[in-house]
DNA sequence: GTCTATATTAAGATAGAC
DNA sequence: GTCTATCTTAATATAGAC
């Protein structure tokens, strides 16, 4: 077969999709292969740590993503309800509406290098407290803004299960809807 | 190696906590094997449809757990208040104060079998259905008390997966605690 | 930097002794 | 009904050509 021009960027979405469809166990070298056009040897020279380092560095770009569409659009002028709606916007479409898994989820299940399971909770964590410094403008002490940030990400976690398993996503839109009352309200 | 015995119930029981730790496609027969004290071999006359069938005899026994725990005790006589926080307690065992994942979430990734996953729809729409039940009784039109449902439902399992990646189980405390409000308020 | 080819280990699955 | 032994397939991983 010919040599392939296969971006890292676009390896990584689709590894990303992968991962998020069947888990990390579910995903093998091979599938990952054959979905992004590379050979088996080609992942290896590009990731020399194999299948941990490849969901690394897929971790590593949902981080990023978060950052820019998610944490740094929650501080600024606007008024607090409109970034909240504009973030909220962003997750939709993350999700795809709520089809598409959370890969905290996914990869949260024990297999997984300590290494990623740390990276996870580290971004879990910023995500907790990019929503509780919200919360915290609206008139919330520490902890009770704390609580209302995790009551909001508990509440996107739970909805895009239940839409996964009952196939159909409205949980997940009513969760998103309700986001900016959540987190704003005194 | 001796012959074992191993009853059904224990096999299963052993079972589901390896599926829950670590997924459907995280589970080897060798595993179950291992943590079984059977051998494979036995664990193929036991259930011929191997894994899937495994998978499917947990999730039945699951089902019927639910059942009896709390589909049933959430009718009868009592204060729709009171049955609900028996159900809270019974659904804190369950998921080991928060420790311990939800099958709905580890068994609902792609990989497993079409049955199974019906199944998993199956129960997870009987949840809402019993939930809702004690909404409804609170004064809640059909389509509101169906809401509040999934919402309770949706917390429980998001509240799993964030204290699964965070290392800590308050938040699912705190689900289980507001519950009854949840599902009994006016 | 990607390929073909292959080594090694583990998985799912079955045959047949006891 | 459980075992040992074995088959087949698929997974991780590496060597070496181009």
């Amino acid at each position: 077969m010919a040599h392939r021009i296969v971006s890292d960027e676009v390896f990584l979405a689709t590894a990303l999709d992968l991962f998020r469809t069947y888990g990390f166990e579910g995903v093998s070298l091979k599938r990952l292969a054959d979905a992004t056009g590379l050979e088996k040897a080609s992942l290896y020279y590009r990731y020399p740590g194999g299948k941990d380092a490849i969901a690394m560095a897929i971790a590593k770009d949902v981080v990023t993503w978060f950052q820019a569409n998610v944490f740094d659009p929650l501080v600024g002028g606007e008024p607090a309800r409109k970034r909240v709606s504009f973030v909220a916007e962003n997750l939709r479409e993350f999700y795809a509406g709520g089809s598409k898994a959370c890969l905290m989820d996914v990869l949260s299940i024990r297999g997984v290098s300590e290494e990623l399971q740390l990276a996870l909770k580290t971004a879990m964590q910023a995500w907790v407290s990019a929503f509780a410094q919200v919360a915290k403008e609206s008139g919330h002490g520490s902890a009770a803004a704390r609580s209302k940030a995790e009551e909001a990400i508990l509440r996107i976690e739970g909805s895009l299960i239940l839409a996964r398993v009952l196939g159909e996503t409205a949980c997940f839109d009513r969760v998103l809807k309700l986001l900016p009352d959540l987190l704003t309200a005194a």
